[in-house]
DNA sequence: AGACTATCTTGCCGCTGGCAAGATTGCACT
DNA sequence: AGTGCAATCTTGCCAGCGGCAAGATAGTCT
């Protein structure tokens, strides 16, 4: 066989973030092992530790690169609906498609909060979601009460903390129940 | 010295829970350790599997205990202000004031989801944040979206995502956010 | 007093994260 | 084409972790 796994990967750093994503959609965050994951990859543990420095480092660049994706879902929405609802249901529509990456942004303890790539995408994705530093407060705060709303429902939705009664379509729930929110004024 | 510590403790169960909270709010729930509740705790760490089974079984107890913690909480609220709004502040509130409890009660891979006492304590906070089962569901609506904006409020609140220019009170910062919720008809 | 049970400890195991040292490889420069 | 160098990956090691089995201690009931 040809692929006897050659010394040098070649492409691990992200073979190791795709492998870390699927390693906590199975067991979580808090169980997932850099072990594992460099299991699942082919390579020994300290292979990950040399691309990210350690395991903090790891879920790090995992949840900067969530920020990223979330960052293109909600642009994606705005630009194909041109509506506010519609980048919320985008919202919860990637926390359920991308559990992992969800998982870790929002957990800060796990994280290197120090790092500036990851300050970066988190300032990034708060200008898109509460308008910039220069929003006048009334935008401000309808944007923080969207953002609280569709991330509430979206974590209470992965928790299993939703009435059954409701459904189970993610961006259906979100269209009824984002409907209580008042319009923005623009 | 007397109080050379006895063999038996006497009181080690909800000793091990405090020592449990305080150990998440020094390290968070990832990093908490049983061996290192244990020390705080001053005995063994078998003497806290042999009182929760497990890991698992220590923080479902700390979940449990949490969801009844926040129901007093939400009732008091109720009792004393007859606001739904100010519910929604005691959320907050509870939330920031317990951040253990909160933290643990919302990250089911940590805990023994089959265990009775939590479903039952999950099933008591349920009702009383979004009516009963035969509510209507516009009611169960209402109530969703009302918990879901506090929820992601006071979750962004405590992994830093909310823009500082809104002030760092949050019982302040829930009353402006919550007043873009539409007011539930009764 | 003696038996029984609840509570807690010690000793052990495999797994984990991180460090140090060494092996292998690609690349730059001559 | 070869040679030095830096990047990439491995092996070996360590203390800390969670969980199990066995044993020690103490309160309770008769």
């Amino acid at each position: 066989m040809s692929r006897a796994r050659p010394y040098h990967h070649g492409d691990l750093r992200p073979a190791l973030l795709r492998a870390a994503a699927d390693t906590i959609d199975d067991v979580g965050a808090a169980a997932m092992s850099v072990r594992e994951v460099a299991r699942r990859a082919g390579v020994s543990h300290t292979a990950a530790t040399y691309h990210f420095g350690d395991k903090a480092g790891l879920l790090t660049a995992l949840a900067v690169e969530g920020y990223r994706l979330l960052g293109e879902a909600l642009a994606a929405a705005q630009r194909e609906h041109q509506s506010f609802l519609e980048v919320g249901v985008a919202y919860v529509r990637f926390a359920v498609t991308h559990r992992a990456h969800f998982e870790v942004m929002f957990q800060p303890a796990l994280l290197r909060a120090d790092d500036p790539s990851l300050q970066d995408a988190k300032r990034r994705t708060a200008v898109l979601l509460y308008g910039s530093a220069e929003a006048d407060e009334q935008q401000t705060v309808a944007g923080v009460a969207a953002w609280s709303l569709v991330h509430g429902l979206a974590t209470l939705w992965l928790n299993g903390n939703l009435p059954p009664r409701l459904g189970d379509d993610p961006a259906a729930i979100t269209r009824v129940v984002a409907a209580r929110l008042r319009v923005p004024r623009r």
